[in-house]
DNA sequence: TAAAAACAGTTTGAATATAAACTGTTTAGT
DNA sequence: ACTAAACAGTTTATATTCAAACTGTTTTTA
């Protein structure tokens, strides 16, 4: 078996690739459960109400930066979560530019459902792997997070 | 500054969003390069064409696992790449069943000005990074992927 | 070798993504 | 106080996503 030695750019290179590999792993695991218990429920709805289940009352800008989406997509999740009756929305008395949005007794119930879920997948990928290891890779990846984040602003 | 213990759960939580919050800094960066110079591409026409740039006359099914994505986004995803004259749809004489994928001229053309884009927005994120941190990290992804798929192929 | 299974690609339908232009509300600057 | 800027959310237009059903081709297998 040969060893084959990456520079540090290829190696950056393909840690995006497995970011994104592991990602659609991670997506399709929870998406067969979902289908396989007929739960009316997308895996970026899943993504919202997690972050809401975190954080209930939140306006819709919030929970757009949190899950990482445009706003304007929010308005449809936010929509599509109203018509199954997980959240509702409320309008902010304080700035009513603002929507606030808060579980319904049907979304919190939910979270019983669908977090052993989520929790599992996870599970399963850092079964053999060390506390610290994972620590160490998400300290990298801050890291990276953060390089990007101070070039966008000095620009 | 207090330092939190996260569980082990706690911090796969925690790797999966960096990973989605990286991903999306990733291609904002790109975009923003996209948009500046006016090319007439989309983020995800460019992680096609990186894998044709390596793999000149891939079939659309193969292109389709390596940049993760169902086979159906493949068929728009090419029709959208011949449309802008980047790449040429050719039939398999040994296997009428592929179609067969050659950068044209332009599409060959487009990688000296896209490719240093991508390296570009790597080189800022591990800047500060050690080359042996980034493989760590690369070998631990590695290991949750491997973990979910031995999972998937035991059901 | 004929039928069945596997495979590659397309089409369709529903959901999601972003950007840009817009409305309405609040905050800041003069 | 008034105007301008900033902000939250919606709408519109276009691109992308996946799953499922379909067509046509190749491979398996009985």
């Amino acid at each position: 078996m040969e060893t084959i030695t990456l520079t540090k750019a290829e190696l950056a290179l393909q840690l995006g690739h497995s970011m994104h590999e592991l990602r659609s792993y991670v997506r399709q695991y929870i998406q067969v459960k979902i289908k396989e218990h007929s739960v009316n429920i997308t895996f970026e709805m899943l993504e919202v109400m997690s972050f809401i289940w975190k954080k209930d009352g939140s306006n819709q800008q919030e929970i757009a930066d949190e899950t990482l989406r445009d706003k304007s997509s929010m308005t449809y999740l936010i929509d599509n979560l109203v018509k199954r009756g997980l959240v509702k929305r409320v309008e902010d008395e304080n700035d009513r530019r603002n929507k606030l949005i808060f579980l319904t007794e049907q979304g919190k119930a939910l979270k019983e459902q669908l977090n052993p879920w989520v929790a599992e997948v996870y599970d399963i990928a850092i079964a053999d792997l060390e506390t610290a290891s994972l620590q160490d890779s998400v300290v990298l990846l801050n890291k990276m997070i953060g390089s990007l984040k101070t070039n966008k602003s000095q620009n």
